[in-house]
DNA sequence: GCCAACGTTGGC
DNA sequence: GCCAACGTTGGC
């Protein structure tokens, strides 16, 4: 088996939180709406069913990592750009060459307590994490370095 | 709520 | 293909 990857997925909590995540019965949701052509080169080609990632809460006071998730299914055509009556509607994609991708993940665990990105700024083992250097990408990779160090900071018993 | 950083668009 | 203008993200 090919060895796992590792991701960070940013949201908004306002417009969907890791608890609205572990609310629903399948734990499962579709992670749609990227409209970055770096995040969604991730999406589309990168990222495989058994990845791991963390859901991020961003644009709130205390910006954080929260939970974990896992990738059930991975990159096809994201149809909220096809539907004129979604936020996410893009006339340049079609169901014959559509441009953005999607994913879907299930909930696997909130962290045992958040770690804010304040908190994450202050470790040296993370200083080369894409989140300082790239503070507008939504979706990124996260080394298994890390990954770990995050987990055991937190005190999660997942890897 | 402000605003810096930065991704995207479009004129040339 | 450059780059200015514009829009958005997201930390603070």
């Amino acid at each position: 088996m090919p060895m796992r990857r590792y991701w960070l997925l940013k949201s908004e909590p306002s417009s969907f939180s890791f608890d609205d995540l572990c609310k629903r019965p399948d734990r499962t949701e579709h992670w749609d709406g990227v409209r970055n052509f770096q995040a969604q080169k991730f999406l589309k080609e990168e990222i495989r069913v058994g990845d791991r990632a963390f859901f991020y809460h961003s644009n709130i006071k205390e910006p954080a990592v929260v939970g974990i998730v896992e990738v059930v299914r991975e990159g096809y055509p994201d149809w909220t750009a096809l539907d004129p009556q979604s936020d996410h509607f893009d006339p340049r994609s079609t169901p014959v060459h559509p441009i953005w991708y999607m994913i879907d993940v299930r909930a696997v665990a909130k962290l045992p307590r958040p770690v804010t990105l304040a908190e994450l700024k202050t470790l040296p083992p993370l200083t080369g994490m894409v989140l300082f250097s790239r503070g507008r990408l939504s979706v990124q990779p996260v080394r298994e370095e890390e990954w770990l160090f995050i987990l055991r900071l937190a005190g999660s018993e997942e890897i």
